[in-house]
DNA sequence: TCGACTATGAGAATGATTATCAGTGAGGAG
DNA sequence: CTCCTCACTGATAATCATTCTCATAGTCGA
């Protein structure tokens, strides 16, 4: 498994970006990545409460250094919770993230074809430097089993 | 033009979803359609305070009730703001929306071509109901003119 | 028109996020 | 080796969008 070279690749994406590399960013960096689903600032505060008090000053801050640097997301379909900012760590390159509208649980999508979309989209339009954000949500399959099991 | 189509379209969608209709909901939805690009809850409440005071309460349930209506959508793509939600109206079929980085401005933008993009997320991941959220965000025209005249 | 049910809105409360600022540590210059 | 600079850290306090409460008023179906 690739464990190092995630967490390698993510603190170089920072120091790239002109960010220093520290104890408390890599313990962020590391639960971020460790965590089962998209996770907020609070929770990864409270995660890493047992190991070290890190401050939540520190997380938020942290996991904004890490969205800066491309290595964390944040994600937009958050209908669930109130108004509540989700990260999710991101190892490789371009890729988008379905979301479980039941249990939260994430898969990362690639291929999705997106960049000729961009094109097009910055010819019909005339704007430039057009990016996109894009969530897909859904159902994943052990949560629809259990709802068919449960409808009456 | 279609002004009053779309309001009676909006007002129409909101009966469909069981809401009653009311005046203030009507400023708010006219409001919505009215304004120059996203608008937070807030703005809409100040911007609605000389016709009428309508309470802010107000104001953010109906959003919440347009966009599950179909009416409003928020967007995603609010890098520059803090954590504020804002709000676009929503007249026709499924678009989505280009947001200029600098100054904000809208476009709807048609003809995605992502309804087959999410059959092959279900294919590929065994989900289902799979649907999207997405936002494109760019420079428009003017702002591009201004940034490069800008240039030294 | 009538009645049941929903919407409204002022005020207070909630709670995630951000600002402040003194203390800490790493790294370079002398 | 020592001093200096500068970014990082984090406890506390402040900010501010959003939500709750509940008495009053309005809307929709019959």
């Amino acid at each position: 498994m690739d464990d190092r070279r995630d967490m390698a690749l993510a603190m170089d994406r920072l120091l790239a970006h002109g960010h220093a590399v520290t104890p408390q960013r890599r313990l962020v960096a590391q639960a971020l990545r460790d965590a089962a689903g998209p996770i907020s600032a609070q929770e990864l505060s409270a995660a890493l409460e047992p190991g070290r008090g890190i401050g939540q000053m520190t997380v938020y801050r942290t996991l904004a250094l890490l969205a800066d640097a491309g290595v964390a997301y944040q994600i937009a379909a958050t209908d669930a919770d109130r108004h509540l900012a989700r990260y999710v760590f991101c190892s490789g390159s371009h890729h988008h993230h379905l979301v479980c509208q039941t249990c939260h649980a994430v898969l990362e999508v690639g291929g999705c074809g997106m960049e000729s979309v961009d094109r097009d989209v910055e010819q019909r339009t005339g704007f430039a430097g057009v990016g996109h954000h894009l969530d897909f949500v859904g159902t994943c399959p052990a949560c629809a089993a259990v709802a068919s099991g449960e409808g009456h």
